[in-house]
DNA sequence: CGCGAGCTTGACGTTGTTCAACTAGAGTGG
DNA sequence: CCACTCTAGTTGAACAACGTCAAGCTCGCG
């Protein structure tokens, strides 16, 4: 991946996101004055479900997973966020509290942006805002899919979504070094950490993928798209 | 409720939403100009799945239900649309496509606002855009606890939570004569019709509700709110 | 009067969770 | 260097939750 100095300018920084390309030179150079960048170690809390929503976080490098804490434990990982991501809670122009946790799966950068600036360039640009509001939809379609996957398909189908997930949408490769837990894939998932094994373990034995410790290859993608389509 | 004409203009009219009134008079003389109402009988499709998304409406009188559509017929009914609510697809600065089908359960008027117009709007008046991301962004807090409800909490938990709703949002009453089906039930709860009836007449065994006919009376809120929360 | 759609009920089977036990590897401290 | 503990992963058995299937019911309507 592509260094990152901490010392780049918003302006020249190769990592941001598309949407800031409809911001101007200026705009670019307010929000540079009033961005900062902290490094998270694995497993520390980006965003907090619960805390005040005060910034917008870009994430620059590193992986990290965002879900929906339930009182008794049992969480749904809504995604992973990639470098070059965005998350901007749903609190926004709402109750300006954050409505899901982000943390860090393994050692990650990322570019935090003042709300009230952030709102500033929404409410000036005008392309920037159109563009926000794709942004927003896109999730809302993607938050759809889930819903229908986690309450109509079973077990096989879900594991297999979660497995087509991962390699093409997160790692962007058929073979790849999980930083996920079992209990993440199930949870991801929908599922229980034992029933998420077992049917990894059926995956294996059939030949679909291999596992060898953290390392996943997916061997007949065409077979995981068939499993999850029939649910 | 109130008497809708026809001829209303969109200044005068007093069953639009809050978000219009961010509007200058110029603009929804605009959007007056470039609206249309439609008469729906029950059952008829206002917005369908897939189709083109050309327009903005809002419910003017009546009732309907948004559903995600699943090809082996297990639908998501996502809410039921009152009066003076609006349905903007997620499809809007994505693919200009639908991505549920709203239908109405008695008989209901729909206003329709051109989307390139609503568009514009969002582009020269930042206080309406401001608040139309407000919108999307509780509609997807809105879908966040319906995605924890639907995977996590179990039957009992799930009817307490549709009945709650209904009482609480959509009829604004303890008492209700229901407008849906056992299956609009048993798909606003994620579950099968059978099971949706079987809870419900555990329900009414229970004295916590009373069931004759489509009257429903909601006789021990406290007891539901307990069993939404226990699951 | 008969038909069909929606509703209701019961019996049964499947799916997925729960619980408990066991294993393997990593870190800790004597 | 060897217990010790801790966590993550794994496995199996028992069970509960929920869906499926099939049959019968009710009520409105032609």
């Amino acid at each position: 991946m592509a260094k990152f100095s901490k010392t780049t300018h918003c302006r020249f920084c190769n990592l941001k996101l598309n949407i800031f390309n409809f911001l101007s030179d200026d705009e670019l150079q307010e929000i540079n004055r009033h961005r900062y960048e902290v490094v998270f170690n694995k497993g520390e809390t980006i965003f907090k479900q619960g805390g005040p929503l005060t910034h917008v976080a870009c994430l620059t490098s590193g992986l990290a997973k965002v879900y929906i804490e339930d009182p008794q434990k049992k969480n749904i990982i809504l995604k992973i966020l990639r470098p070059t991501e965005m998350v901007c809670g749903p609190g926004l122009q709402v109750d300006f509290r954050h409505h899901f946790t982000v943390s860090a799966l393994e050692e990650s950068t990322a570019c935090f942006i003042d709300i009230h600036v952030f709102t500033k360039m929404l409410e000036q640009n005008s392309q920037f805002s159109l563009e926000f509001i794709a942004v927003l939809n896109r999730q809302s379609i993607y938050y759809f899919e889930k819903l229908m996957a986690l309450t109509h398909k079973q077990m096989h189908g879900r594991i297999a979504d979660t497995m087509i997930y991962l390699s093409k949408e997160v790692y962007k490769n058929k073979v790849f070094n999980l930083n996920l837990s079992r209990q993440d894939i199930a949870e991801l998932s929908g599922l229980t950490k034992e029933s998420c094994i077992r049917i990894l373990k059926e995956f294996k034995d059939e030949g679909i993928l291999t596992i060898e410790g953290d390392r996943i290859e997916i061997l007949r993608e065409e077979t995981l798209q068939k499993i999850s389509i029939t649910g």
